[in-house]
DNA sequence: TGCTAGCTTTCGGAATCGTGGAAGTGAAGG
DNA sequence: CCTTCACTTCCACGATTCCGAAAGCTAGCA
């Protein structure tokens, strides 16, 4: 490996340590699985969503039920609902007239839950 | 106005009853609890700071290493290494002229991780 | 058939986020 | 001293996100 910054300022552009970066590109995934990663923390940085996850993670419930909760209107619940629907997170099923939902992803359930435990454990 | 007709527990506003929702709300944490969790996870919400995560997960590297990895501005790139600092998952050091940046949370490098192996496993 | 209740989708505005460029800081070196 | 270099912070603009209000949809029931 060379000297870490050239003297004479042979970096092409800065400081840049060719060695470095190529060392580490070789081994990054594509760009679209980061894409994909971020939009999928994306659904859980949101209390509003947070605040559904967590309750659907103590029983199933219908929208208006989770509106209530949220102190927010039915409409705005409805579209985090479909989100987090789109990315597979909950599932819902009919029940007369009320859409029943319930936490799909095992994931997501450890997820919120072990962060906010641990949230309140260290203050932080 | 008064409900229709109730047929139970139906409740003064649309569905909603009232039992379920006390029950969830008793258990729920608080709102500022649910706002920190959110900005937990929107820090790993965006392509660009994923990357840097991941990087820095392969070795330590200097700031305009980074900003080439990324093909981004150099000012760019230190916005997304101040938030990252700003919440802990990375910190810095002084070498002569170079600030030299590793990661710090084995939390986020572990989450980093996963997420994008799991994400190649199943194609999803 | 028509009505109602629960839910979804669309629309528009306010707030927030991420970026590039300009300007500023602090330390090493002539 | 002054200059240079790596980096940070400030600023303004375009893109995205989240919400409430209004309109649209559909199953259930008289």
């Amino acid at each position: 490996m060379k000297a870490t910054h050239a003297s004479e300022g042979e970096c092409q552009v800065y400081c840049v340590d060719g060695a470095h970066v190529a060392e580490v590109q070789s081994a990054m995934p594509g760009e679209e699985a980061f894409e994909q990663v971020a939009e999928e923390f994306s659904a859980l940085s949101d209390p509003t969503r947070l605040k559904i996850l967590f309750a659907l993670s103590e029983r199933e419930l219908c929208v208006c039920d989770l509106a209530q909760l949220l102190g927010r209107s039915m409409p705005a619940t409805s579209q985090q609902l479909q989100r987090l629907r789109r990315m597979g997170l909950v599932r819902f099923r009919m029940s007369g007239k009320l859409a029943i939902y319930r936490l799909e992803s095992p994931l997501a359930r450890l997820l919120v839950r072990e962060a906010l435990e641990r949230r309140a454990k260290d203050g932080r």
